[in-house]
DNA sequence: ATAATATGGTGAT
DNA sequence: TCACCCTATTATC
């Protein structure tokens, strides 16, 4: 379930977890044996999110996850249960109990390489420090499609593949337009609206593109305008269903022109 | 039971 | 562009 908004969730719900606490760390799945040894009694200084990327900071030590497709956190008060299916990393604290399952990264970081890290990590459209301004010198220099740079991470940070199709959408840019022919102005737009839409993200812990749209328990319901739609909610036409480098893509046709 | 799918990313070709 | 990594859930036989 991970696009940017939540990551920056888990870290706003997991600080009071885990932050400031010394914390036992383990790897009931078996296989992050050695990392969690390093961090095990060690006390968890910060719980930083830059785009889809969470740091786990134990002072000099971070511990990275990335989640991936699969990854997610599953989060409780102590006792602590039995750990529910693939549990790389178990944090536990005085209090709660943090799993993490299937991540993509799970690794300890010295603090050049998290550093690096975050070097490498676009500006993050959740961040109040980060600076839109290195995504517009990126995009209006490429020939790349906007659909492809405003997902790829070292460009602009935290939008994923629901929101790339949605903002689009709503911005009525089509996917395909090559990022150099992109108006500034229409850039404005979708990073403001990116910015907007993942911090309701954070706020409700889902995605949300429909103003005024409420959490469903359906897959999109009614929360999502175009993504994985047929009819376009604004003027009835078909969506059209594509790929963008092997992802799931959608756009109408009339109601966001390539130019 | 088995296959297909998923909101992600990397590294080789 | 493709193969591959990671896991859980849903769809299909």
């Amino acid at each position: 379930m991970p696009e940017g908004h939540t990551i920056h969730r888990a870290a706003r719900d997991q600080r009071p977890m885990l932050a400031g606490k010394v914390l036992d760390v383990s790897s009931p799945q078996g296989r992050f044996m050695e990392g969690a040894a390093q961090l095990d009694g060690r006390r968890c200084t910060a719980i930083d999110a830059y785009g889809k990327h969470l740091l786990y900071r134990f002072g000099e030590l971070s511990l990275h996850i990335h989640l991936g497709l699969f990854g997610r956190f599953r989060c409780a008060k102590r006792p602590a249960a039995e750990p529910k299916g693939e549990v790389r990393v178990r944090m536990m604290s005085d209090t709660h109990v943090v799993d993490i399952n299937g991540p993509n990264s799970c690794e300890v970081m010295d603090p050049a390489e998290a550093a690096a890290l975050v070097r490498r990590i676009g500006p993050d459209v959740l961040r109040p420090d980060a600076d839109p301004e290195r995504a517009w010198q990126r995009i209006s220099r490429s020939r790349s499609s906007v659909g492809q740079l405003i997902m790829d991470q070292s460009v602009m940070a935290g939008i994923g593949n629901i929101y790339r199709s949605e903002l689009l959408w709503r911005q009525k840019i089509h996917p395909d337009l090559p990022g150099n022919r992109l108006p500034r102005e229409a850039f404005d737009r979708i990073w403001a609206d990116a910015a907007d839409l993942l911090a309701l993200g954070v706020r409700t812990n889902a995605i949300i593109t429909v103003d005024g749209a409420k959490k469903s328990k359906s897959r999109y319901g009614e929360r999502v305008n175009i993504f994985a739609k047929n009819a376009c909610p604004a003027c009835a036409g078909k969506i059209t269903a594509f790929e963008i480098a092997g992802r799931r893509a959608f756009a109408c046709k009339r109601c966001q022109p390539k130019a």
